[in-house]
DNA sequence: GTAGCGTATTTCGCATACGAAATTCGCATC
DNA sequence: GATGCGAATTTCGTATGCGAAATACGCTAC
């Protein structure tokens, strides 16, 4: 038996990411990052090819999703990529000011010095970030900062949630800052947000925080004018990977 | 959830409720009500020969409530119901929190006559279940109280969220509930946000929601003071039905 | 050319089959 | 009686098979 003694403790028994989980993992980064299209119609068994899986992983990892509305049913046969639609994006940034606006306030009264460490370099990364102007860069690093007040705050149902939320929010934003009026305070406003945190001014945190958020949906907003970027789009899927797998893997056993 | 048309003229093709939907229905509301206990052990067989069913609807089924929460991988092999934990209630109504504010502030800004009445007769009805003396009755009404509040907001997402965390919070009100020094004024509270909805008073509505949230996680803090009713508790899962279906039951043809 | 209709194809939901990991039980040993 | 080891059992993850519903196609009639 695999009995590891650490220096304390046991190690918890972590079960190995399963098929389903990396599925899930691949689909959703795919949606994500736009190579799954909004409104693009998914199919489990072309999805299965590409990744060299059955169909049962990729339809409970759908399943998933689709509580989490990153796909959604078109009622008669499969699914469809979630749509861009602006009242859904409306929607989560209603949310996320309420949201970031709680994490902030919670993370200026759990901030220690190391966190204040990881935050500033955060920042700095941000900054080269933009000065990279690599969009899919810019996006990451807003991310993580934003992740990680949801992670200094210390409320785990928090940062998962945010987690969902920013993963929706990064399909609206390559969008965003592809548009020429995309705001550049951003990485001043969230330099501005960290040292509130580390002051330990949960109040001044807060605000900056919400209007922050608040900021951001105006922007997303004016770069979405459409209704939603829908299933008309119909663009060519070059998911996961173009050529069908073999398509036979025994269990995980070659992992 | 969905996004549902209004006043279309053709009305939208619905997929009926699939088995992954009843499934997930009937176990949440299990999960929910107590009839499978926190840290009790599922399993997928046991769980599909009550319903009479495959082990795949139910193992969907499940997927989706470990993603939200009110499963538990146990690392080792299968599931169990989420230990009813101190800190994680903390977390939800922290969040709960900030997001019925949220949603008493919106929804003050977009009452109309039609929602007030509706809201009126809801607190009727609670203060009805409040003298009737039965639990379920009262849990139930709350929630439809607050999920009434989140419809008039009018943002989907924030409903769908809340539903989700009332169903997290339905588990521990049982237990405060009984708790003799639970709070007898809740129904006065929710009158009073309310009239401040009904009069378009967003400030007010939100101010006296968070107070309210405030309060009701005090409580149930109170009555929860053991770290969490564990997986040591093994009560006998009485669940879904106690007999084994039959079992065979081709494809949806004879629901 | 268009409309109507019947067939073929696609694709999903669900059931079942199979292998692997891990627990449980039994048995032998000290 | 306690302990260590191996076989039987449990139970999950995954693959595959099957039937149904809906779409897509093709054919005929006007």
């Amino acid at each position: 038996m695999s009995f590891r003694m650490r220096n304390s403790n046991v190690d918890i028994v972590k079960a190995g990411p399963t098929l389903i989980e990396q599925a899930y993992d691949a689909i959703l980064a795919a949606i994500c990052d736009g190579r799954l299209a909004p409104g693009a119609r998914l199919n489990q068994d072309d999805l299965a090819a590409r990744m060299g899986i059955s169909r049962q992983p990729v339809g409970q990892a759908l399943s998933v999703l689709k509580a989490q509305s990153f796909v959604r049913d078109t009622g008669r046969r499969g699914l469809i990529v979630a749509p861009l639609e602006r009242e859904f994006l409306h929607s989560v940034y209603e949310l996320r000011e309420a949201l970031d606006s709680l994490a902030a306030s919670l993370a200026a009264q759990r901030c220690t010095p190391r966190d204040a460490a990881e935050g500033r370099k955060l920042v700095a990364d941000g900054r080269e970030a933009e000065k990279s102007g690599r969009v899919d860069s810019l996006i990451e690093a807003d991310m993580r900062f934003h992740l990680w007040i949801c992670r200094v705050a210390g409320n785990p149902l928090l940062a998962e949630t945010m987690r969902l939320y920013w993963n929706h929010l990064r399909r609206a934003m390559a969008a965003v800052l592809r548009d020429p009026r995309h705001r550049t305070e951003i990485w001043d406003e969230h330099d501005a947000i960290l040292e509130a945190i580390v002051a330990n001014d949960a109040a001044g945190a807060s605000h900056r925080a919400a209007a922050h958020a608040r900021e951001a949906g105006k922007t997303v907003a004016r770069s979405l004018p459409a209704t939603h970027v829908g299933p008309g789009t119909a663009r060519r899927v070059v998911a996961l990977s173009d050529e069908p797998q073999p398509a036979s893997r025994r269990h995980k056993s070659s992992s």
